[in-house]
DNA sequence: GCGACAG
DNA sequence: ATCTTGTCGC
């Protein structure tokens, strides 16, 4: 899966229906690859312009070790379920610039977790043909069950519609705090999703990578500037 | 028709 | 996502 899979100035309708193309593309199985370099993405929007960051640190240690970010004209507005057609674009632009890529790569939104099981971690995952895990901060669907109150309690995300589906983890990365919802997005499967996901996780709610992303994708820098 | 609805 | 002060909890 190299090359452009399909075209983004598309409408919503002909976007979904993309979507539910691409989904019979996902391997959601995990090849026991090493995993030294991990990446975090996210997208933030100012005005009508996009910047989105691609952040690498080393794993399992977590420590920054570079950041590329590219900006744009939102092609798209922000639909629920369409969300990978208005980031997706500066996402690619952001990752080429990156000299190394990392092994595995954690967004913030859903992988597999979506409607047509193309949230933005699988949909990009495609693209990027990179391990991708969807992390995000709230349910797009799905009946989610309540895990333990401690940190590494994990529960059930099940399909509405048919309960024997399960479609991601409900996780709490973080003692008596709000959980997250995982799922795989490409090239892993649920189990080594929510694993690495608490790896990558140190003192807060969010995984490192992510909130690395969201920082420099905010604007800021990658790392605090050396006294001196 | 009425809610629900990643970022 | 973004607009925004103080406040509560670890």
């Amino acid at each position: 899966m190299d090359g452009k899979l399909h075209p983004w100035a598309v409408t919503p309708k002909q976007a979904a229906g993309i979507q539910m193309e691409l989904r019979h593309f996902l391997d959601l199985t995990w090849d026991e690859r090493a995993v030294d370099l991990v990446g975090g993405i996210d997208v933030s929007v100012v005005r009508d312009t996009a910047r989105a960051a691609v952040v690498v640190l080393g794993f399992p240690d977590l420590r920054p070790r570079g950041s590329v970010t590219a900006e744009m004209k939102t092609p798209f507005p922000y639909v629920p379920g369409l969300l990978s057609f208005r980031e997706g674009p500066v996402i690619l632009a952001a990752w080429e610039k990156l000299d190394w890529k990392p092994d595995l790569v954690l967004f913030d939104g859903q992988g597999t977790a979506h409607p047509r099981g193309m949230g933005i971690a699988a949909h990009m995952g495609l693209w990027l043909d990179v391990p991708t895990i969807g992390v995000a901060k709230s349910r797009l669907c799905g009946v989610a069950m309540e895990p333990g109150p401690r940190r590494g309690a994990v529960a059930d995300l099940l399909d509405e519609a048919d309960p024997r589906r399960v479609l991601g983890a409900v996780v709490r990365t973080k003692d008596s705090t709000h959980p997250v919802f995982v799922s795989p997005g490409h090239r892993i499967d649920l189990a080594h999703a929510v694993e690495f996901t608490l790896r990558c996780v140190a003192s807060h709610r969010l995984p490192e990578p992510i909130r690395w992303a969201h920082h420099v994708a905010g604007g800021g820098a990658l790392a605090p500037a050396q006294p001196g």
